[in-house]
DNA sequence: AAATCGCACAACCACGGGTTGTGTACTAAG
DNA sequence: CTTAGTACACAACCCGTGGTTGTGCGATTT
């Protein structure tokens, strides 16, 4: 590819072999080699150098973006300058959503998004220096974060019930967690040991739900699909997450009240950390940072908000 | 890449080989040597199986981007069932603003865009396939096109003058052609034997206007620098180009009137052509079409319109 | 007609990248 | 604790890809 390109830059196989410093007749094999992989003439060959044929400059794109490509992958994991590396808890989250929302407003910031198994791993890759910053629930003084590492609290993400059309609750205008008791949550894909599965057993403790965090994750489609033809179940999912499903499934949105579960996310950051999209992504969250209110929510006694 | 993929989907070096029918070892291998490359290690080797580190996770998606990117690029060339191909007379011109719009509108048609020489050059290659459709001025029944092929008029595109801050003309709300005579039209890049020539030669030869199509093309940007920078120098214009241009340099975008000169673009395409995406293109830029309409404005004498 | 330019082909060679065989570390079972 | 099994790495080997130099051919220029 660097070849070909290299090739249209200068319009010469020999100049092209000078700026690889290879041979021309090294340029000349990699052409002969990529035009027959491909089944067609890339080049005219003229006594002036050498023209793109139309499937040519079809392909020139296609070859640019690929080297493009090619150069932001190595630098993904080059040290130094690297993208801003951003760990989210889950990737249906509401702190993959304000990445998101944060790649819309700042789409010169390269940015890469990972996700570690627990706020453990992720105080230790910020501490490395691994990744940058993390969205994560904060614990309560009691298990206080190390010295050189900020935390701000970024955003409530308020739990809806989210259930099929032949559900029991499908045609309520909102329901209480009291009224959840005795129905069937299923959350697959919760690792125990991680925040979530710590979430939710403090959500089953405080109000006799029963959740299944059962069985392995095989993807939002195939749980949209489980919860919208199963009438006995029922799921939670944040407000803000937005899913494409396929219509016809009449799925269901239920708030839920007295009180509403909320997961609170906050960022935490190395300090002294010098890459400059920190800063950027710091002021974009102060900017775009909102909650349901203090009324009438819940979160897990460990978690501390603001 | 792919063996880096390969592994991280089965989660197994063995897997990844059978996927890949080459042996483990292999596989052990390529992954050394890419992490020997990138000098980062990406996975993680348990009793297990092989888990991607914080660096992997980076790096997957820009490794699958690349897959894809690949994948595409072949596609390109396909035989068979290839992106529709349109041929364009020059990246500035409303065409490449045209299918710009298509673009966005039908995102799920995969497209290329190349540029021919001139009408001949794209007669020929609709003809034998190598070309989807082309944007044209087409030439009046003299020289008709063959019975195969089939045109429809699709927009005129405004020609504007564009001055720079210092040039005498910069204040004018609006100038006649006539007025142009002795002043100094640049138009670099201009081929001689393409439409764009004869359009300007007629043009010079109706209105006595002084156009220097001198010079070879260091694009827009030169082109913009030069003219701004430069009051004895100005050039034409698509009322709809949008240029990006750099802050103060203070262009002015003066409407030409008695007559408005406008380049007509048609659609050219071969009749029993099948490809899927050549209908809804018609059917897109049948809803598109526009022109300033008939009155004050000039074409050469050799288009068709409508 | 001769010189020049530009790419392709031929012959050759080195090394990258595959193979098989074996070793080591870790896990699970008895 | 031993033993068997699993999973990846290392070693030795070898073929073929992809580089080199040398040369040929067609087109353009003088």
């Amino acid at each position: 590819m660097r070849t070909f390109v290299a090739v249209v830059d200068t319009g010469r196989f020999q100049d092209a072999a000078a700026d690889l410093s290879i041979s021309q007749q090294a340029v000349s094999k990699r052409i002969a080699g990529l035009e027959k992989d491909l089944a067609v003439r890339l080049f005219t060959r003229t006594a002036h150098g050498a023209r793109l044929t139309i499937d040519g400059q079809a392909f020139l794109p296609h070859a640019r973006e690929l080297l493009r490509v090619a150069e932001r992958a190595v630098a993904s994991v080059l040290p130094g300058s690297r993208p801003l590396r951003v760990d989210v808890i889950a990737s249906r989250s509401a702190a993959s959503g304000l990445m998101r929302g944060f790649h819309r407003a700042h789409p010169e910031i390269e940015l890469d998004v990972v996700m570690l198994f627990d706020i453990e791993a992720a105080v230790a890759a910020i501490r490395s220096g691994a990744i940058d910053a993390s969205f994560r629930a904060v614990a309560v003084p009691g298990r206080p974060l190390p010295e050189e590492i900020d935390s701000v609290w970024v955003q409530d993400e308020v739990l809806q019930l989210l259930t099929g059309p032949d559900h029991v609750l499908a045609g309520a205008r909102s329901v209480t967690l009291a009224q959840l008791t005795g129905h069937r949550i299923w959350m697959p894909g919760i690792v125990p040991g991680t925040e979530w599965a710590a979430y939710y057993d403090d959500l089953v403790a405080e109000f006799g739900l029963t959740i299944e965090a059962t069985g392995p994750n095989f993807g939002s489609d195939a749980l949209l699909d489980t919860i919208a033809d199963t009438p006995a179940l029922a799921t939670f999912m944040g407000k803000q997450t937005r899913l494409v499903w396929p219509a016809g499934h009449g799925l269901r949105r239920i708030p839920v009240t007295d009180p509403t579960p909320v997961y609170p996310h906050s960022l935490l950051w190395r300090r002294d950390n010098p890459h400059p999209g920190l800063a950027v992504l710091r002021d974009h969250l102060a900017a775009a940072s909102a909650g349901p209110g203090d009324a009438g929510i819940w979160a897990p006694g460990w978690a501390t908000r603001r």
